[in-house]
This record gives structure tokens, C-alpha cells and sequence, in this order.
DNA sequence: GGCAACTATATTGCGCGCAATAGAATCGTG
DNA sequence: CACGATTCTATTGCGCGCAATATAGTTGCC
């Protein structure tokens, strides 16, 4: 290079790491779900309404997974053309939009039940070094949320 | 929820912090580069560039940021169209694209090299924190190479 | 009740990210 | 030299991810 920016190096940074380790993950859950036919985000988004006690509405989807309605309309509008999710407006609140999950997507959810071990074992990182990474990415993500 | 699956729950896993935490950087990432009109990718592609001691090749490139060409071709057309960058085949072997940085591109060298040390900031990680964040994310990125 | 703020979701536009494919140039082998 | 295999970039198609905007429904205040 031209002069020295020692701080420009991609390796030097933790963004480069994160940003690579991310899409490597996200490319590993893409070869265990295909099977099933979900991609990542809406894996994560089943990951949610199963989770949940009651049907969730669009913004408390988004609220769990931190994306917005411009991403998450579409997304559940696959799961529901996929027969996963079921979308009605709330009764009591029509701008609201109830996401129930169908029998087929509760069938899912045992179909896709080994697919965390799985991604475990591909990681293959030792229970505490996976339970440090979980705290500084959690750290991190409270520190960018505060004032980032 | 209707039967427990309790390695199915969202935050217990790392997948999840990982995608969340990702999104996050870059979006703080975003906010600083907005100012020269540079987004992430764009910006870790212009990091490679300037790092290296000549002219890289596409698929250069690719290596270094994990990229294929269906990303890199449109971003490094848009670099070009934004005057950092300069395409041309390389004349000993027409199939290859060399990837030379402009003047205006070594001027935006200079002006985003404060860009790293603002976004250690707005992390206020430690830098011991930092180094064992990235060296845990450095050995999930191998183990994903090596059979992920 | 009426109307202005506010809220929730949908839409649009653009830039990735990647699989699949295409097309051109080069290499290797006979 | 010929020709099939390989390499390199480009293209296409689709699903995010997000800013900006639009639209419909609700609430609060008078």
C-alpha cells in the first residue's frame, strides 16, 4: 500500500470476522433447513411464533428479532404460502396482523428439531467457548443498542 | 408454547446474537460511511484494495472477503461508477478483471481512517474483550471452512 | 362526534449474498 | 495444431435488510 493506516487492515478489526463468521453460519443452517425448505431468517422467525404463548403480531416478531415490517411482510408472506403460518388481522385491532401457526408448522418444528445440534457439531466449539462468544456477542449488542 | 423443545428456544443459541450483533455493526458501520457515500461491503472491498500491493483481481478479492462474483461484479461497477475504482482486463490473460484504486479513491483512504478507531468507540469493548471476541470468531470461521 | 396525532402494517427502491448458469479465454494433452 | 477440460468473470433469479413513504386504523382531546 501507498502509506502505512495500520488501523485499516481487514484482519485487525473485528468487523471482517464477524461479518465472515456470520454469512459461514447462516450458510450452514441454509444446507440443514433446505431439507425442509426454510431459509435462515424465516427458521428464526418459526423460532419465535413457536416460542411464543400466543400468536405474535408482525411488530413483536420484529421486536424479538429486530427486523422491520419491510423485511418481515414479505418473509411471512412465504411462510404462510408455504402452509407454516396463518395471517389475520386482529379482531379487536385491525391494524394489527395475528401470526398463528398452522398445523403443518408445528409439525415443522419437530422436523427441524435436531437441526441446533447439528449446528453445534458443526461448529465444533467447546460448551464454555460457545457460552463466552454468546456473552460478548450480547455484550456487544447492548453496547450498540445504548448509543451505538 | 404446545410441547418443550428447549434447544429451540431463540436466545439460547449463538446463531441468533451472532445475526442480531452482525446487523448491528453494520448498521453503526452504515452511519459512518454514509458521510462518503461508501456502504459496508463497499467499504471492506476498498479495505482489500488498499491493503494490497498491486492491483487485485475480482477474484482476488473474492478470496480475501469470501465473496463470489454475482456479489462482487454490481458492487465493484458501482465503486467504478463512484470514481474509486478502476476496471480493466488484464491484457496477459483476458479472462481476468484488474481492480486498480483511483487517485479519488486514495483520498478516501484518508478520509474514512477514522472510521475504526469511531466504531471501537461505539462498542466500548475492552481491548482484551476485543482480541478474545475476535480470536473466538477466527476459530468458528475455520472449523466452518474445514467441514461446515 | 370530529379531527389531529399516533400506531401498525404494507409498499417501494436499492444494495447485498449466493446458487445456478452462461460465455469467453486459457491450458493440457495427444 | 486441435479440442476437451478448466479457469475467470458476468448474468439471472430470488430472498433478505433497511430507509423512506404510504395507507389504514386507533386514540386523545376538544
Amino acid at each position: 500500500m501507498r502509506t502505512s493506516f495500520p488501523q485499516l487492515e481487514l484482519d485487525a478489526q473485528i468487523c471482517f470476522p464477524l461479518y465472515a463468521a456470520t454469512r459461514a453460519v447462516t450458510q450452514t443452517y441454509g444446507r440443514l433447513l433446505s431439507d425442509v425448505g426454510l431459509t435462515y431468517p424465516q427458521y428464526l422467525t418459526m423460532l419465535a411464533l413457536w416460542g411464543a404463548e400466543e400468536p405474535l403480531t408482525v411488530g413483536e416478531v420484529g421486536a424479538r428479532l429486530r427486523l422491520d415490517s419491510g423485511t418481515l411482510t414479505p418473509l411471512l408472506k412465504r411462510l404462510e404460502a408455504a402452509g407454516f403460518v396463518v395471517r389475520r388481522r386482529d379482531p379487536g385491532d385491525e391494524r394489527r396482523v395475528l401470526l398463528e401457526v398452522s398445523d403443518q408448522g408445528w409439525e415443522l418444528r419437530e422436523r427441524v428439531a435436531h437441526v441446533p445440534g447439528a449446528l453445534v457439531e458443526s461448529l465444533s466449539m467447546s460448551a464454555k467457548e460457545g457460552a463466552e462468544l454468546r456473552r460478548l456477542l450480547h455484550e456487544l449488542l447492548e453496547h450498540l443498542d445504548a448509543d451505538g
